[in-house]
DNA sequence: GTATGTGCAAATGGTTTGCAGTGGG
DNA sequence: CCCACTGCAAACCATTTGCACATAC
């Protein structure tokens, strides 16, 4: 049932730094970390893997409301915090939703397959870099 | 209070056709029915426009979960259906989330701004069109 | 009059792809 | 041994930007 044929040790380098970070990478951080273990590797390789892998559900891809794509190794149902500012994404406990919930029964004809819930907020190190408190 | 200062022919014709549409054009869409009244419009100028308009909350952006960004003239509180086959927008009565909900206290220091809720799912036209029913 | 906006075209940046060579099964 | 996978580099495509000219105010 496995979508990918090969365990190719580039793939598996790949998923393992992934699965290892509580952070949300994009592509190229990613094949920076992986390069450290395999230098030949390529940023085209990157892309096609973490493609695959998140075919086959054993990572997510993070859909890119602001710039890069990112990609997150932990595929419990959560929701993510992403900073304006910088980028970055952090976890939160999922806020579940209920989608039986009857204000919702006309799905225009829609076969509504879930969600995508994301935070948007100001990142502490961003809050202490500038200055988001309102002005008197 | 405006971000923008002046009010130019390109800019109130790219709002009101925006404001026209149900559909939640992208740019590039948005540029070709522009052109209609505006034949020597650049794409540039669709861009930089809808980026202002976006920025001072005439209009609003949506985060490009796949493909390119699309555009709503319409700023009252609501969710969107996104087609995952063909890209297509369409509304939903938004169900709005409680955030004082205690489950979510610990933000992980962020400030948080609002968030972005998005359903995915299979429009009408491409049930039709592909087989989505689980095979017997 | 002048800063702001426009058209054009070239640059950017993330992602994808074609191809010849490699290595997993 | 053979086909899925890799490395490389070029292609892609949405978006952004630099510049000279135009225009709203």
């Amino acid at each position: 049932m496995n979508t990918f044929q090969r365990n190719t040790q580039q793939r598996r380098v790949i998923l393992e730094e992934l699965q290892k970070l509580t952070s949300h990478p994009t592509a190229s951080l990613l094949y920076a970390i992986v390069r450290q273990r395999l230098p030949k590797i390529s940023l085209g390789t990157v892309y096609r893997n973490l493609e695959l892998l998140a075919q086959s559900g054993v990572v997510k891809k993070l859909g890119h409301t602001t710039g890069e794509a990112r990609f997150d190794g932990d595929t419990t149902p959560h929701s993510h915090l992403r900073c304006v500012e910088c980028g970055r994404v952090d976890d939160v406990s999922a806020p579940v939703l209920d989608l039986t919930g009857g204000a919702t029964d006309d799905w225009a004809g829609y076969q509504v397959l879930g969600y995508q819930l994301e935070f948007l907020g100001i990142c502490p190190t961003c809050r202490k870099q500038t200055n988001h408190v309102s002005n008197p």
